[in-house]
DNA sequence: CTGTTAGCGCTTTCAC
DNA sequence: GTGAAAGCGCTAACAG
């Protein structure tokens, strides 16, 4: 009764064991092994996702002209093309991302590593680069290092493994070591370094001017009066902790005060060690009339304590930030910051990543966007 | 010269084009098409990644034993299984998570859906639930809704579109209509909802006690004296809102204060719209004296309004949020709270999640978390 | 214990 | 304009 799906020859058929649930019949005369082709209205299970055969099936034509009228593809009759786009519809076909990338060698998913994402900073940025990189069609992953080195290389390994398309990367403020990354720039898998980059590798950079925004800040507390200004510094593994001492040191220098390196102080970003520093600094013999912050956390910190010690912001201590984190607003008196414009470079970063990814051409152009000087209460007397 | 790879035989082999850029040969002999398996040496392209094929090729066995001694399958020769590990490693083989996903119609992706993840909430869960997700074997891809319905019904298709194995939802104050979510559990595909919840659907939830939480603020409320306590109350659509106010409505009964619906507004959840009734409360000719807002976002919107008018904290209003964010400590005075465990609900959403995965078998428990007063500046008296 | 083969869903030659 | 068939990387059923 069965007939060869091949030869079309009845008589031949012969059942051949089970395959996957289904009967699987040979045909010993063209000695083809073969399963009867299921209607799609038959297969009620709802696991089952509708595909290409379904669809092709239930209408008698192949698979190939299919794919050929969903992929808008030029030669084929319109009457066809219609048909089964309405079919499709109506079945809610969907095409299988899998089989798609599996056949492409790509999944359409951006990975992201960020250090965290508790503080403002980082969720204001993937959001950004979220809206563009869906827009595109991309789907994201997003990893947290937790400022943890070992963490970060795992990370890289979980997403290559994932078989992510391009990264979005910001380092821990312990990164040292670059192998992890370098191992993915050799499968020529593109990168983009956002906000803390990677100097030594030669791949698209988004920052922003971290030298003038901390000179303005450091000016801004000079011009308030402000004469013993300390900083409380980044790791300076990160070049952004760099660039930002240097404003700070230049600022200092253009006005003629003296740079005291007992208020110059490296940390590792964590919100612990702020806190350390911090009491450390006030606790000085000859303490600080005011603290430049790296970031609004750290400045947060700084007023915290500064106000539990007593000390009146801005009389006694004046306190500049980075990133303009609406907590700033929050606090009393409100912090004065350096707004970076984070959505954009959000933005910005997604873009020259899916223009890596399209072009094939990576090119290293370092993108830095303006900040901005925003006065609030925790750095102007009277 | 050629070798049909088949049937071995050479004189019968001849050239039949080019295909992905490869030489292709038909046997003459067996009719066989082929082209030659490249050894893994010889192909220098950056973008190869090492496949069993290529594992297999190199040490002459075949593709179904290499994969068996990586799958670590039981009856396999242990000297050739040590072989294909130490190939494998040596040439930093990777599985093709596309090629597993195709064949097991699984993708080892959940999809997690919150509002937003500005605040301290949404961050604070994704963070606990990945922990637990990624110790499973699996990847998360993270959606704001936004608080838009439609953006939550999108994000709703675009995961689904990436095949992902399970959702983990908390919806938008928006959302009436679930059929977005109906068609993901005709599909059968595992969700966990938490903290806002859909009650009208049969899943798992996880959230905690809000009726309880909200009782134990007024209730302190109302011992620190406060008398007119209002409520700045979410969307009725959540029933995080309806516990809350439930909550809220019982505490002032016990103690026999008169419940005054001028007190009690129900809004959006937008930070925009909890400044604007925040102001109508604390304008009304005979005001509150307290309020208990819904969460701690819309408290902290209290307080600066409070404070921008003149209105002394907690002298002439006493204020309580919930959640427990971190800026309810950085605020003056310092935040009265409910907390709850939020990395916990983060946790134990993934765990429930990765059973249903497991076990194919949906209960729909309901997991209620206990919450805590935390007491704190806004809300004692002298 | 190992090899052969089919098939997951899709695109892409090649052939007509 | 359409179909047949190969192949992306992997697993599993079957046959030795």
């Amino acid at each position: 009764m069965i007939k060869c799906i091949k030869c079309h020859q009845v008589d031949y058929v012969q059942k051949a064991g089970i395959i996957r649930g289904k009967q699987r019949y040979l045909c010993k005369s063209c000695q083809y092994h073969f399963t009867i082709p299921e209607p799609i209205s038959k297969s009620r299970n709802p696991h089952h996702q509708v595909t290409i055969i379904d669809l092709a099936n239930e209408l008698g034509i192949s698979k190939s002209t299919v794919s050929r009228a969903l992929r808008g593809h030029s030669d084929i009759h319109e009457g066809t093309r219609q048909m089964v786009l309405d079919l499709a519809k109506q079945l809610e076909y969907e095409p299988n991302p899998l089989a798609h990338g599996l056949l492409k060698n790509r999944t359409n998913t951006i990975g992201i590593i960020v250090p965290e994402f508790r503080h403002y900073f980082f969720p204001a940025f993937i959001i950004g680069a979220q809206s563009v990189l869906s827009k595109a069609g991309y789907n994201v992953m997003i990893c947290q290092s937790d400022e943890c080195y070992e963490t970060e290389v795992a990370n890289v390994k979980a997403l290559m493994s994932s078989r992510v398309d391009g990264f979005l990367v910001s380092v821990t403020s312990q990164t040292n070591n670059f192998d992890h990354f370098k191992t993915v720039m050799r499968k020529e898998i593109p990168m983009v370094f956002f906000n803390r980059i990677c100097p030594e590798l030669e791949t698209p950079q988004v920052v922003v001017d971290d030298y003038h925004g901390a000179f303005m800040a450091v000016e801004h507390l000079i011009e308030q009066g402000y004469k013993r200004i300390a900083h409380l510094a980044g790791p300076s593994s990160l070049q952004l902790s760099k660039n930002r001492k240097q404003g700070y040191l230049d600022a200092i220098q253009k006005h003629n005060l003296t740079i005291d390196n007992e208020l110059i102080i490296d940390f590792d970003l964590t919100e612990e060690k702020a806190r350390i520093y911090a009491n450390h600094l006030l606790s000085l013999p000859n303490p600080p009339d005011a603290i430049f912050a790296i970031n609004d956390p750290t400045a947060i910190e700084v007023m915290i304590l500064a106000k539990s010690k007593g000390i009146k912001i801005p009389e006694e201590l004046g306190v500049v930030g980075f990133s303009n984190d609406p907590v700033s607003t929050i606090i009393e008196p409100q912090l004065t910051t350096i707004s970076q414009p984070i959505g954009e470079m959000g933005k910005l970063s997604a873009s020259i990543l899916i223009k890596a990814l399209e072009e094939k051409i990576i090119r290293n152009e370092r993108h830095q966007l303006l900040t901005e000087l925003i006065v609030r209460g925790s750095s102007v007397r009277e």
